[in-house]
Formats: structure tokens, sequence, C-alpha cells
DNA sequence: TTGCAAAACTAATAGTATTAGTTTACAGTG
DNA sequence: CACTGTAAACTAATACTATTAGTTTTGCAA
């Protein structure tokens, strides 16, 4: 006689993504989804279609949050202050939430429109924070890929416990922003600002 | 009645290595890998513990030669054509086996002095194509962290297909060693060399 | 030629995802 | 207030993989 908990497929998703970020990134099991909702796992059926459309939710609700806050964290800061709080965020949000985040990496398949879409969101985010050092079209282009490069390889690096050393991190972090600020304000005007 | 492949450990590694990478980083199974020797899966077991050992020979195996690779590269240069050298070497790497190069990025358990060799190793040719900058030992260590960020992050979005469009990566990658490369400078000659 | 050790095999176990079919709880209707 | 249909839980069963146990065969060495 089972008491109906009244789930949906939010609260598993939800459930999935305490589980990975408790997890820091590993294996979770639909089992353990389910005993975490009180319920046996074949009953996650009725909500998700399967491990895969799980992974592929999950990673969609993680693109969403994470340009939420990255968003929010550049609203009302302009040129390079916008840029550092951004890849701050950005850092902050894979630091809490590290399960996820490593799930946002996942690329979208090509005909999965609205995970296509919310991974262009956060790109549009960079655009807009990137538009008023005037780069060319393609100029833009380079300096969104060396910023998400720059960012996820530390933080991926960071997180895969990648170096040795605990200390000095963030002093490593601020460093790398600085260079790429630099790198952005020669390139937007040569004649040095 | 068996006939016997003669197998090793090395050629089992080897062969695991070849499905990763041809599958370009997806999960191999034990079975494909089995199957590929001409042998029943439980046979591997002969020459490995499991699949947890299998996958840390195989990051082993990786890590060796990424350092082979790049070390190579940095040979007979210095400076500036080093650095750009060791990181496209790097990347040509991680096209070259993109299976083997994921599982490169898992963190060698503490305990493992042999693994955690070979990735320091890795370090150490960052370190001597470095050297000739004269920075301090801090700045050097700022200056690793971000040249392996940088090139890892670049790569890894490159590899899970997180560039939209496949135009102008090549000129991406340029352009974020170049930056890399002046603040480099900037950080070992604050006259400007 | 014989015997031993390595390395293959088959058979069996365990854990997970998934599907099929059954049962129960709740919401709306008479 | 009883009745019924549906959604969502359950149990049972299937398939696949990793792993272990125990057996057999091969090839080398005495």
């Amino acid at each position: 006689m089972p008491a109906r908990p009244g789930l949906d497929r939010d609260i598993v998703v939800l459930a999935a993504a305490e589980l990975y970020n408790a997890s820091g990134g590993a294996d979770v099991r639909l089992k353990d989804v389910a005993a975490r909702l009180g319920v046996k796992t074949p009953s996650l059926y009725n909500h998700i279609r399967g491990q895969d459309e799980l992974l592929r939710d999950l990673a969609l609700y993680g693109a969403k949050q994470l340009e939420r806050c990255i968003s929010k964290a550049a609203i009302g800061k302009s040129g390079d202050h916008a840029v550092l709080a951004t890849a701050r965020a950005y850092r902050e949000f894979a630091h809490q939430h590290p399960g996820i985040y490593q799930l946002t990496q996942r690329a979208p398949a090509p005909d999965d429109d609205v995970h296509q879409a919310a991974s262009a969101q956060i790109l549009e985010v960079l655009h807009l924070v990137l538009l008023e050092y005037g780069l060319s079209d393609v100029e833009e282009i380079h300096a969104i890929r060396a910023l998400r490069s720059l960012v996820h390889g530390f933080v991926s690096l960071e997180l895969s416990s990648g170096f040795g050393l605990p200390v000095n991190i963030d002093e490593s972090f601020q460093a790398l922003l600085d260079m790429y600020i630099r790198g952005l304000r020669r390139e937007s005007s040569p004649s040095a600002a």
C-alpha cells in the first residue's frame, strides 16, 4: 500500500542534482535517486524516460542555473569589472555545484533545441559582457572562446584536484583573469587605454 | 581448445586505448576489449585486476605518451617558440588520441606513486619550457597553472564540440597562445623585452 | 615424455537499467 | 456518498556488464 510521495519530473531531477553535487561528479545510480525519494527504482520511469534523459535534463538544469548565476553577477557592472565578475561567478558556481557543473559540459544533442538554446544563452551573456570592448566579430569569437577555455580549464583542473598545492589557487585564478583582460584591452584599443 | 593469443598487460592496455580513441572517449566495455583481442571477457582478468585498474593504466599510459609528445616538441626550441610548440603538441595529442586524452585528466590516486610521477613529469616539462622567462617561484606556479588551464580548457571544449562553428578554431587557439605569451613576457621583464 | 604453471575457458553471482504487468490511491462525477 | 478511471506506485521478470570460482588446455622445461 504505497503512500504517494507526489513526485514529478522536476523533483526527480532536483534529487539527482543534489546527489551529483554531493558526490562531486561520480556516478549516481537511479537506485540512489529512487532511494532518496523513498521510492523503488522502476517508479522513476513514470517521470523520466531513463538514465540518458535524466542526464540530459540535469545538464539542461545546470546550464540554466549557470546562466542565471553569471548573468546576475554581471548586472550593473561594465568593462573589466563585468568580465571579472562573470568569471568569478562561473567559478563559484562550479565550486558550489561540482557534479552539475561537470554535466553541463556535455554538448547538447544537435536536435535538442531547448538544450541548444540554453547553451546559447550562456554565450549570449559573454557576448554582452564583451560588447563594450568594441571588438570585431572575429575578435569577439576569439575572445569568447578564450574566456571559456580559460575559465573552464582552470575550474576543471581544480575540481579534479589537478593543482597539487591547495594554496594560492585564488591568486592563480586572478592572475589568469588579469592576463585575459590585458589581452582584451590590447585588442580593443591598439594605442593602449 | 583455446589457441593462445599470447596476451599480456600491455597488449590489453593498448587494445583498450585504441578502442577509447576510436570511440572518442565514450564508455568502452571489457567485453569490447576482450572481443578485439579474440578472447572471452574473464580472460582479461589474467592480466588486469579489473576495470578500475585498466582505466588507471590507460591514464598512466596516456600521461607518459603526452609527456613524450610535448617534450619532443620543445626540444631545440626556446622562449616563445618553445611555449608555442609545447602547446600545439599538447593540442595535437588530444586530437590524435581523444579518448586517452580524456582519461589522462583523471587525477592520480594519492598513493599511486608511479602515476603521480608521470603527472609530475608533465609539469616538469612546462617548468623547463618556462625557465628562461626568469619567473619567480610564485609567478611560475601561476604561469604553469595558466598554461594548463588555457590549453586543457580549449582542447576540452573543442573535443566536446563545445565550439559551434568549425571555422577559425586554429586561429582562436593561436590568439589564445599569443595572449598567454604576451602575459608571460610582461611578468618576466617589466620594461618590455 | 611427463608434469607444472600460465592462461584460456565455462559456469555462476551480483548489481544496475529497463520493461511488463499488477495494484493502489486519489480526483472527479453521478 | 459510492463509483470509476487514471496516474503512479509496486512486484516480477529480463538483459547486460563486471567479477569470481572452478575447470581445462597449452606450451615450456625437466
